[in-house]
Order: structure tokens, then C-alpha cells, then sequence
DNA sequence: CTTTTCAATTGCAACGTTATAGATAATACT
DNA sequence: AGTATTATCTATAACGTTGCAATTGAAAAG
């Protein structure tokens, strides 16, 4: 910068001037500096910026598991919101680990982040953390147990109860639910959506029907052999997650069943090759990108109002989409 | 600092020296620190930390396309290495777009990373770029048009003719490949393994046989068609990528075609739902994990010989694995 | 009891910016 | 012309660290 100034004939306090539009600089040295600037192939320093103004513009995103395609199509909402608004993303992936997931969040504070985005792993702390540092933080898909936080999330209740009704629409009265892991916000809703659902159709919650636990594929199967083995099995199977999905087809597939002949099968989270299984699954579609956008928003808006005195906590709730393929019918 | 050198009765000197283990304290004295420290919670200021030291200890990643389920894995292997290493991640995506991938590029420098991974869009002025600044940079994935990079990378060669001399084993003479983009370097060298397979079996390779161009579903399906529509059609069809390899699937279902007995199909890249596809999707699988990791260890070495005059590139290659399912089988 | 040696400690000047207040130059008004 | 007003510009002091040189204190050697 110092050399800029001395090209340009100028102090450092113009050149910053210029940079910044901060106070009027008359239209010749303007020019000067702008041309001493890209002679140099001058980039200012962000790091001696955000010391100097306490702003570093860049934002923490911390999810629990990058490699579940959910989190990254987020991100990229995420990332192209901070993009436009200048803002640069620090990713951090906690592996469903509450330890990392600490770290990384001090780690972010120490960088001096100007907020987070915070997909909470299970039985996370971080609300407590988050309580202590004054930072400006918002909770996407996952809610910590008190849920009187900023946040971002599919409206769960509602996106169970879509798909459960899409189910008994079609005439199912047998429906099974492998419900996930209810320490988990989205899957406990899912859950209280299709509860209501089945509650106004009036057709009974067998408990034998309601699989809750955990969330990988062999989880799926494993609740996906002992549905299909009971005597009465279900019509029709949803599945919370789309791991679990994948392990009910497996499961589908030992015992020699046809998709959507013997069962009809739905599950969340619309993927790239839910379109092209044979048959194509219905599923209920977290507008994933919204979301990224939508949570950055927020966190802009919570930045920029750091000062004032409204804390109420903000919720943003994003409707589902059902997308009706192949994989239900009638039972 | 200074807060927690006056509770501990010492200068802010010495709580530097206690932070960074840099010259010797006396334990009494070290104590007394620590427990200012945790008293008031303090965490350093990493910004203030880089502009005094010149290093930010973060790295930059930037990759043209977060949803491709490929790049998540990578990245995952990267947060990783780097998070063990005390380095934090800035993750960028271009979008495949040549200038965000600029304006990406422009933005790391500017935050003073230490070091940026890259995975270079189509046509990517990248090259330039890195060579009027001094970064080190990792190219990942995808070289430029001059290899002669830092570069971490599937040895795609084999890999192409892994892929190719499995269907060739199994009895195929007729095999079709859609080879990608072929100013993708990826695309490119798998398919140059596939020449060498076929040329080493003294199979002939078809024009029509072969066809490049774009990457996406569409793209795959088009080609599929093609290949399908033929008078001899190809008993083998080798997808450069998965997205071309989901459009072939969709081809043949059209054509009411069965896998493998009509038709073996295989694909690069490796992802959980191939398993649970019926059939289960035969493919060659990169070491997604590993080239992460692989090539943060490689920006940390640069990083450290920053100053060093040895500035010749350093490639390293990684084998890819086949996955046999049950998408090929004899002809 | 000096003097020397060495370890432990600290004061101070950076690092590259920006914000503020004050200085200067240019114009407009009595 | 002299004063007030405005428009530009710049010197300077931070921001929160670290590393060096200088200082202090204590132990060892004479």
C-alpha cells in the first residue's frame, strides 16, 4: 500500500480512500492511484483490514458430514449468497462428533469469523458455547433440544405429514416408519407430522409399525427385514432419512418384493438418482439450496443488527416439495 | 492479552511466550497464565496473530462444483489432515466458471492463506494466475493444459484401462465409451487407458463407438441412445463419469433392455448408491479420502520449503480400485 | 564478596490497514 | 480584500499480536 502511495504520489490514507469510497478523492488522483494499484498488482491485505475494523467478512459453516449430499448442495446456497455479499466461507466438518465440533467452533471465534452456520451434530453442546461468545450464530436443519435459537430449517412437521398423507391418499392403512434418530430435531418432526397425519385419517400407530434408532444404510435394513417379516406387514414404508431408504430397498430386494406392486416406499431428501433408480422414488424434497441461502441471509441480518437489543430468536421455516415418481402406488 | 497479563501479574510477553511455547517460562509463572487464561476465557486473536507472523495458517480450497458428490469426499479428506495440522479451510466453488474461479483465487490471496488446493474449472486461466502470485498451490483432480503443476491425482491412464480390460477379460470385443470432456485432463487420460487396452487386445476401436463431449445426464443419455440405435450395437459401454453412466442407464431402460444380460455398463466414481442399485453398479472407484489427504500433505511440504529454490513440480499419483458388481458380466 | 554466566522476563517496535482529527487549498460570501 | 465555507488531503494513532534486544535476577565461578 505504502509503495501504491509513493507511485501515485499520494499518502497511504488516500489510496485507502479509494479502496474503500470512503471520503471523496478528486477524480485525477483517483485515477492515479487506481493505475499505481493495478501496476502493482496491489490486493490489500484482508488479515491487516479485519484487525484494523474488527470485521473479518468471513463467515464459519460447520455440518456434521460433508459427504451426506444433503449438506453440500447447502453449502453451495450458502457460498453463493456470501459470494455476492463479499463474504468468504470457513468450512468445518465435525463427523457427528462433539469434541471437533468445539474446536472447530473456537477455532472460528479465534479467526474472529463475523458469524456461523451451524448444522449441530447429535447431542451437541454448542448452544452453551454459542451462549458464552457473543457471536452471531444460526442453527440450519438440525435445532438443539431448546429450540430458542436463530434458525433456518425445513418445516419438518409439515414434510412428514406430506408424505404420510401422499401414503393414505393412495389408500394405504398399513403405513411403517422407520423414524430415525429422534435426537435429532428433523427426524423427531417428521415423525409428529406423520403421527398427525395418520391421527386425522383416523388409522392407528402400530407400535410394531414405528421403527426409531439410528440412520445408516445397515440400520435400514435391518428395521426393513423386520417390517417386511411380520405377519401383517405395512403397504407402504417411509423412510426418514434417505441411508434408511436405501437399506429398505435392500431389504425389499432379499425378500423378492416388487416396488410399488407388494410396497410402496417414499423417503426424504431428493437426490440426483432417486430419478433414475428403477422404479424412480418419490420422495420429499428439502429445497436444499433455499436453505443455504435463506440461513445466510439471516446471518447477514443478525451482523449487521449485533448491536441492538432485539435478541428474540429468528426462525426461518422452508416448506417441502413431494415429488411423486414410481415407487408408490395404490397398495 | 493485556487483560489476562495484568490478572497474572506478568507482561503480555510472557503469556505470548506461554501460548507459543516460544522461549522458556517458569512453571510457577506458566501456571499463573493458564489459569488467567481460562479465567476469562480468552482465546488469541488468529488475525492479529497473522499479521505480525505472515502466516494465516488456513488454506484455500476451491473446487468447480460442490454438489458433485466427488468433491465432498475429497474435501473431507483435506478438513481432515488440515484440521490435525491446526489449519482451518476457506472452501470455495467456481461453479465451474472461470471467473468466480478468479475472483476466488483473488480473494485467498488477498485473506494470505498459506497455500490454496485446486481443482480448475474448464478452460481455467488458473495456471497464470498462480504464477504471477507466490502461492504454493496443489492442483487437484483436473490439471491444466501444462502439467508441469503441483498435482495430486487418480492415475486416470490406469484407471481407464483397469476399467477397460475388466470388460475386455470378461469376453467383450464390442465396447463403447463415453469419454467425457475431453479438456477435462481426467477424461482425457481414461480414456487414453482405454486405447491402450483395447490396441494391447488387438480389439479395433469404432468411431462410432466412441463418443466425447459433455458430462451431464443428458449428455449420457444422448450417447446411449446412440450407441443403443446402432445397427451392431456395443455389448459394453464405459461411462466416463457418473452422471453419463446415469444417463446410459436411462437409454437402455427406454430401449426395455437388461443389465448385464443384454448389456454390462460400468462407471468411474464410486458412490454408496451403486451398491444398492439393481443391478449393483460395477465401477472404478477413486480414493477420494486418500487425494485429500495425499494432497494437504503435499501443500503443507510446499508451504514449509516456501523459500527453498527446488521448484520443480511434484505429481503425485494414486491407483484407483475396480469394484465388481453386477452391471458387467460376460457378453 | 565480586565478577561472570545464564536463564527468565519485559519493553518496544513492528505487521498493513483504517478512522479521526487536523491541515491545506479552493471557492463563495460579505 | 478579508472572512467563512467547503472540498481535499494527510499525519497519526490505533487494532492484538510476536520477536528482538535489553534488562533483571539468580546461581556459579573466581
Amino acid at each position: 500500500m505504502r509503495d501504491v502511495a509513493r507511485l501515485a504520489g499520494v499518502s497511504t490514507s488516500t489510496v485507502s480512500a479509494v479502496i474503500n469510497e470512503s471520503v471523496a478523492v478528486s477524480p485525477k488522483r483517483k485515477e492515479r492511484v487506481l493505475a499505481a494499484m493495478s501496476a502493482l498488482d496491489y490486493q490489500p491485505d484482508a488479515i491487516a483490514r479485519s484487525l484494523k475494523t474488527g470485521r473479518s467478512n468471513a463467515i464459519g459453516v460447520i455440518v456434521p458430514d460433508i459427504t451426506n449430499t444433503f449438506y453440500p448442495e447447502v453449502i453451495r446456497g450458502v457460498e453463493v449468497a456470501a459470494q455476492a455479499a463479499g463474504y468468504s466461507v470457513l468450512l468445518c466438518d465435525s463427523n457427528e462428533d462433539r469434541a471437533i465440533e468445539e474446536r472447530h467452533f473456537s477455532a472460528l471465534f479465534s479467526r474472529r469469523v463475523d458469524g456461523v452456520i451451524l448444522a449441530c451434530c447429535i447431542d451437541s453442546r454448542a448452544n452453551e458455547l454459542v451462549a458464552r461468545r457473543n457471536l452471531p450464530v444460526v442453527f440450519i436443519d438440525r435445532l438443539p433440544p431448546s429450540r430458542a435459537v436463530n434458525s433456518v430449517c425445513t418445516d419438518n412437521v409439515a414434510a412428514g405429514r406430506l408424505a404420510a398423507e401422499h401414503l393414505i391418499g393412495l389408500g394405504h392403512k398399513r403405513i411403517g416408519m422407520l423414524a430415525g434418530h429422534l435426537g435429532l430435531s428433523p427426524h423427531h418432526d417428521r415423525l409428529e407430522g406423520f403421527r398427525k397425519a395418520m391421527q386425522e385419517a383416523h388409522l392407528p400407530i402400530l407400535d410394531e409399525y414405528l421403527i426409531a434408532g439410528n440412520v445408516q444404510v445397515e440400520d435400514g435394513v435391518g428395521a426393513g427385514r423386520r417390517l417386511l417379516g411380520l405377519s401383517t406387514p405395512p403397504t407402504a414404508i417411509l423412510a426418514s432419512n434417505n441411508k434408511l431408504l436405501l437399506g429398505v430397498l435392500q431389504a425389499v430386494e432379499e425378500k423378492n418384493l416388487s416396488i410399488p406392486k407388494d410396497l410402496s416406499v417414499l423417503g426424504f431428501d431428493d437426490y440426483l438418482w432417486n430419478t433414475h433408480f428403477s422404479p424412480g422414488l418419490t420422495a420429499v424434497a428439502q429445497l436444499t439450496g433455499e436453505m443455504g441461502k435463506r440461513s445466510f441471509e439471516l446471518l447477514q441480518q443478525l451482523i449487521q443488527n449485533t448491536s441492538s437489543k432485539d435478541t428474540a430468536p429468528k426462525h426461518v421455516l422452508i416448506s417441502a416439495e413431494l415429488r411423486i415418481r414410481n415407487s408408490t402406488s395404490r397398495p
